[in-house]
DNA sequence: CTCGAATGGTTTTAATTTGAAACCATCCTG
DNA sequence: CAGGATGGTTTCAAATTAAAACCATTCGAG
């Protein structure tokens, strides 16, 4: 399942998720039990994808622990997929997600759905990231900075 | 190049970025790009990918317009890639990757690199959805929206 | 309780994708 | 202009994905 490691033992900190989520199907299914979905044929009906496809990823969510089985819900004796804490932290990047598909693969006048405030209705606001002193701050003025290591700089 | 569009002829806000960059070096390669690579066998030195898969993924991007290639940089008739602004436009999905890694993937003693503000060597802060009023939300706060459909409600 | 259908998968097999390695063209360097 | 560096493409094997058939359990009606 996991994907070979590029090069180096220890992945980065974003080569790592990528291994737990980093297929075209997983964020999907992350995405409808947000929306509430929780039974195997609810996701599969929703996606469209084979079910043998959604068995693997089901299992890959679960075994890392992104998604966990729960005993019922309606009383039968079948089990329901839900998120867990970890998977439910992947709520930020469903919505940068959704907001640079928003902003770049939507024709300006063509409808799509919005996310909204449940309280009032409102579309929620831009995701912003801010430095310490409150600044918005973009790429440009962030940089990775190694561990511990006194290497100049680097990747990873 | 397109994965097969899941039982529906429009892909909704989530999918359709996927359709992108929904495989695993995609984003790797953007986020070295981030990092100030620019040419082909730096991105192949730094991730370790067969060099048929790094001309495929830069080929889908460019495709994409997520990246673009720019004549020269340091006189030479080689050419470089670069991200166009809808490529930087990934900048928060990074981030929530990033963080989403640091807070699950990572034991809380393990050394990670951090993303810090360049102006001052602080780390970030978190990324954070708000809504109109400010509020910060989180995924049980807010709801999906259809367009202008009178549907009650739907994932998509 | 029993039958039929719905649910939740697994197995089988074919098609597509990925990956490693070899190969090749262009470019820069001395 | 020779040799190496750069930036790919081609070839072929291996792994993944997908569609469809199959199967076991569960539920719902009579």
């Amino acid at each position: 399942m996991a994907k070979r490691v590029s090069h180096r033992d220890s992945m980065c900190g974003v080569a790592r998720p990528l291994d737990a989520i980093g297929d075209w199907w997983s964020l999907l299914i992350v995405r409808d039990a947000f929306d509430g979905l929780r039974r195997f044929g609810e996701f599969q009906k929703s996606l469209g994808l084979a079910k043998n496809i959604l068995s693997a990823r089901l299992r890959n969510l679960l075994a890392h622990g992104i998604m966990e089985t729960v005993p019922a819900a309606d009383g039968s004796a079948y089990q329901e997929y839900v998120l867990t804490e970890k998977g439910r932290g992947l709520f930020p990047l469903l919505v940068a997600l959704r907001q640079w598909g928003e902003d770049f693969f939507f024709e300006p006048d063509e409808a799509h759905v919005l996310l909204v405030d449940r309280k009032n209705g409102l579309p929620v606001r831009r995701l912003e990231l801010r430095a310490q002193d409150g600044r918005v701050v973009g790429a440009e003025d962030t940089m990775v900075r190694l561990p511990q290591a006194s290497h100049e700089n680097g990747s990873a």
